[in-house]
DNA sequence: ACGTGTGAATGGATTCACAGCC
DNA sequence: GGCTGTGAATCCATTCACACGT
């Protein structure tokens, strides 16, 4: 039944109508056969590759083969081969430009932290509404005041918000404005954007508080009584 | 199977086995049942605060009908009760002891972040392995050496891990060895601790690289054929 | 013989729609 | 009349198991 939904095709590589579970888990293989080719394997089985980033082997066959067959029956997939087609599948093979908008600690951590460059992403900018830290530097870059985002020349394609949650709505709104893609919000606020900007929430402390959860029920459930596990 | 999955009752919330989408969807609802009972209103309906979290108001109905019936038909749920009821069920009546290990620029910028005392969670220690942070202050903490982990006093329930790749696997074996329940991991790489401790993953560069192929998407089936904006 | 690719089967999660209570 | 709580239906995701290429 599912026969080609969507398809945009961009530089040879196909793009099918893909769950946002299965593009979820591509950036994980990506790192994990990356890491895998670099210690100089050249190719590697599906139950490698799975045990590497966590997940079943038969979810990582089924994943892959949405891509397009990578793999060789008795072989494996090669190394350089896939970490190929998942670059380019997620749109990495053109570094999308980022900018952090925010330079407050967390931003100027960010900013350092983490190889952007060598996983397909480029920092170009960081905004700040604060008058007294535009033009500071962090790291190679010149803190810009927001209001330049509206006007920024070189087009940028993916935001990190790392702002207090009062002052993310506005960021969000001139950031949409400016054509922005996608935003990553450090913000414990829910964002409405229209259509075109896709958001990915991050919060510490649900995050924090989820495992509080199950650090909380282990307590309960370890003391009352012995429990027959397997 | 398994039919006792799990029943510890603690301070008269009894936590059925509940899915683990469904608790990673609580935080969210706290956070925002607070805010609307920080404006003064007393009592909401599942539509208005499934807007507020970015959920389907049937979800969150279903979603809070398991931790036992909280809301009130033709009325909708007490903004106060709710808050405690989500707090309790999370174990944030007790507030969880939570260590930052790494006090890098990482490390350091979420200690101050996020109003953790607010959010039920107590940070109270920062750990690091480099001997010439060992001493420094951040914030209100003094940076410990992480070997001191092992013998800590005041136990600690849930661990923030702020440091690169290579020192995460280590760091990870004290933090289990010390009795920790919870690691959110900031280091791209997957930790395999004991049964006993949960790993929760933030990774800046998969969540952005899910975004890119978003962003890659729209532009290809934006614009078929001309590729040079600006 | 090995390991991918994939239909079929299973298992969950979300949505629907309405009965039941305020 | 309004809004929750919840079975039933639908939709989606994962696992199983084996045919097929190498």
């Amino acid at each position: 039944m599912s026969e080609i939904l969507s398809a945009g095709s961009i530089e040879g590589v196909v793009r099918k109508d893909v769950p946002e579970r299965v593009i979820s888990r591509l950036p994980i293989y990506l790192q994990a056969v990356e890491t895998i080719a670099a210690i100089g394997q050249t190719t590697v089985s599906s139950e490698t590759l799975a045990a590497q980033s966590g997940v079943s082997p038969a979810i990582l066959r089924k994943d892959l083969s949405q891509l397009g067959r990578s793999g060789r029956r008795g072989v494996g997939y090669s190394a350089q081969d896939l970490a190929a087609t998942l670059r380019s599948f997620l749109g990495l093979d053109r570094a999308q430009n980022v900018a952090i908008i925010g330079a407050g600690r967390l931003g100027s951590a960010l900013a350092d932290y983490a190889g952007f460059q060598r996983r397909g992403l480029r920092l170009t900018a960081i905004f700040d509404s604060d008058e007294g830290k535009v033009g500071t530097t962090i790291g190679d870059l010149t803190v810009s005041a927001i209001a330049d985002l509206a006007t920024w020349a070189d087009p940028i394609d993916l935001v990190v918000m790392a702002v207090p949650a009062s002052a993310a709505p506005a960021a969000a709104r001139i950031a949409a404005e400016a054509g922005v893609r996608g935003i990553l919000n450090f913000a414990p606020t829910v964002l409405d954007t229209p259509e075109t900007v896709r958001v990915q929430q991050v919060d510490l402390a649900s995050e924090l508080q989820v495992l509080a959860y199950y650090s909380a029920l282990e307590t309960a459930t370890a003391t009352p009584v012995e429990e027959h596990s397997n």
